[in-house]
DNA sequence: CGTCTATTTGAATGTACTCAAAAGCGGTGG
DNA sequence: CCACCGCTTTTGAGTACATTCAAATAGACG
């Protein structure tokens, strides 16, 4: 749990008894290579810390092409907001692309937390704020850049991200085909 | 204050009392057409609820061209959530599409209302995932459909701002040149 | 009326996709 | 240890999507 209680103090601070009962409502879970935490049309009943290994969260068009809409590695966060908040039908997918563990939480728990600490609220509310920066980020990122200048900030950014990727999931989150990405990392390496 | 005290009606119950408190936080601004909340590099003091009129906000690339990230019209809440929360110089500008009218609020005032009342924790923790939620929605679109979807996408999402708005501001926000948004356009209206 | 801005149009160019095929790479079983 | 399999990556040709630039047209407003 050492690494949950680091990651929320960087947010809130909270008594040992606190964290004891905040911990306490956490779940570990080891999940394999190619298992799925969600699957589109299920109702996503946890929202999870990556203690070890790497998640991608991403959609199927009707055309059945994955669209990633992000990773998450050790010491973040996932779920599907959406579907756990609102308990409807999830439109995403989380699959784990090594073997993972996680502490996970479910829908009353994170509700009676909400309700005997709250402080917990602020700490989500701080989390869903910063994600939202986040977000934005990209989204300008999105409509402003070409993509091999999208390329190449994923690989600055995300250091420790990227090099656990294939290139197909690079592609399929920056939103370009993967022959297209092989063309712009042609290009790079001409130019050194 | 009937069109705030409604809004947050949508996602926390507050005794009269409480809504008091709340609204004692806000103040009346009135903003003329192209005039700026926000300028780039300052520092945001605010978040505003609008009344009545329209805003974008947007950033300005290294070659001076605007990409929107968002417009804001009655009963919606703007700012600049990094500035503000972080107290650092924007990136992005705000500025008035029409003569309008906002409630705002400074930070010491929304910081105060923190400690007092718990339940504004949720109120903007619930706020925050929604936006959440909207942002993830925009960048799978975005990653995923070609321009002439996003904008079909785009005029019926949002079927009260988008008469409001020129072809000029919705190719900004769609990510796409204004030349090739009328191309869109002509293609739409021959098919019918 | 004149001015300023928004919109449309066309030609030329550049960016990114699709499809098909080949090459590389890692793991697994014989 | 090698042969084979599945998956990733690269490559090229042809096509579609989107931009740039320049110019004409249309609207809005003082």
């Amino acid at each position: 749990m050492e690494l949950l209680k680091r990651n929320i103090a960087k947010h809130i601070q909270l008594s040992s008894g606190e964290i004891e009962q905040f911990c306490n409502c956490f779940h570990f879970k080891e999940v394999r290579k190619k298992d799925f935490l969600l699957k589109e049309g299920e109702i996503c009943r946890f929202e999870a810390f990556v203690i070890k290994g790497c998640f991608k969260v991403y959609h199927l068009d009707m055309k059945g092409v994955e669209h990633i809409l992000n990773f998450a590695i050790e010491d973040w966060w996932i779920g599907d907001i959406e579907s756990f908040t609102t308990q409807t039908p999830a439109r995403l997918c989380i699959e784990a692309l090594e073997d993972s563990e996680i502490y996970f939480i479910g829908k009353k728990d994170k509700e009676a937390l909400y309700e005997q600490l709250p402080k917990v609220e602020k700490l989500f509310r701080i989390m869903g704020q910063k994600n939202c920066v986040a977000l934005q980020r990209r989204m300008l990122d999105n409509i402003s850049k070409a993509a091999d200048e999208r390329y190449i900030d994923f690989l600055t950014r995300y250091p420790e991200i990227a090099p656990r990727l294939t290139n197909l999931q690079i592609a399929a989150y920056l939103g370009i085909s993967h022959e297209f990405l092989s063309k712009i990392r042609r290009k790079i390496v001409k130019k050194k």
